[in-house]
DNA sequence: AACTATTAATAATA
DNA sequence: TTATTATTAATAGTT
């Protein structure tokens, strides 16, 4: 697709065809996780290369159960391999996760029961609208808190500042008193420290709470 | 890659997905037959639809022999595999059920929270994060569930207009036939019932699916 | 592995 | 599903 059009037919030179073939597996594994992720599709997709070497992906889970279910799918037998051992803990570290996984979907689905909402399963678009204000309110609620939060930082940086600038202005002080005499430019003795800065505006330059990240 | 930049996750409304997931599962298969007849590779590719429809391809012999093949080369190469990376991938495994039990405490706790109605004091500022991407998260599945149910209910009313469509030709056929030598006025007999009006246009008066209520 | 001129794929739409 | 078309994405040839 570039540079010429391409015949679709076996290409000769080797080192041609190793480098479409690194090119066109990677565009396609990606085409693949696309469809899955775009449209809710569970897919398998293995290529051998010419030389034997093996790429693959699955969307769900493993390759065996995808395939596993292709083999329900289309209703062929086939010789159930002997289990392996040898990836039993491995495995069950695998079923660990999809049970915590599932957990986690049992908290979302629990959800809906403290916001009243009726089975599980099927709700209606009533119930959802029930279920969507209830969510909009939990949001807000976290929101605030996360606010309070920033507020609580926020006046604690204020304290620190009022602190420092009051220790400032001693030190200024004391050296006044030791240097007044000598008759330093002003330049040197009036100088802000970023420190002593008024950051009275801080909030203000927050532009929105949902972006702001602390 | 058309009309404006695809964002890379699930397409909420159902129509657009639907057509995306014709379109692209056909780009797909494309692209996997033209790879391995450009690179001689080997090619199982196998799709499941969100509804559970299978479509396939297998670039040599049946998709059962290339799952063979697969089957055992899977099997070579675990045996082959290193500790190191076995090893590699179990400290993985443990580290992602880690995160995920983490990730149920904290929603354990939000819930606790929402459902008591109290303050969320409790929870640190990144608890607070946590729990506001899965409310997020589940708003995001609410609003996908309302575009379903609407989609279902543009449907059945789009058929129903076609049924009533029809009768109405039908009676309209009827009583020219039956008052055809009167000759009444076209204003009678052509006047266009509210049922019989166009509604084709119906899914794009819609604005925005996050504001409409349905 | 990087760089582009091109071709191919495809999102919105009908 | 298919057709059209404006755009984006993929990639063939090259460095």
């Amino acid at each position: 697709m570039a540079r010429g059009k391409t015949q679709m037919k076996r290409i000769e030179n080797p080192v041609h065809r190793q480098v479409t073939f690194c090119k066109r597996r990677a565009g396609l594994l990606k085409k693949a996780r696309e469809l899955s992720v775009l449209c809710d599709a569970e897919i398998g997709l293995f290529v051998f290369s010419a030389h034997g070497k093996l790429y693959e992906l699955a969307t769900k889970g493993n390759m065996k159960s995808l395939m596993d279910k292709y083999t329900k799918y289309s209703k062929e037998i086939s010789a159930e391999e002997p289990k392996e051992k040898q990836a039993k803990e491995y495995m069950e570290l695998k079923e660990e996760i999809n049970m915590l996984k599932n957990e986690i979907e049992i908290l979302q689905k629990g959800i809906r029961y403290i916001s009243g909402g009726g089975a599980p399963g099927a709700m209606t678009s009533n119930e959802l609208n029930v279920l969507e204000k209830h969510l909009e309110m939990w949001i807000y609620q976290v929101r605030s808190a996360k606010m309070d939060i920033m507020a609580q930082e926020i006046q604690l940086l204020k304290n620190k500042e009022g602190i420092l600038q009051a220790a400032n202005k001693h030190l200024q002080a004391k050296i006044d008193e030791q240097y007044g005499m000598i008759e330093l430019p002003p330049m040197l003795t009036n100088f802000q420290y970023p420190l002593t800065t008024n950051i009275n505006q801080y909030p203000l330059i927050i532009p929105n709470q949902e972006i702001y990240q602390f």
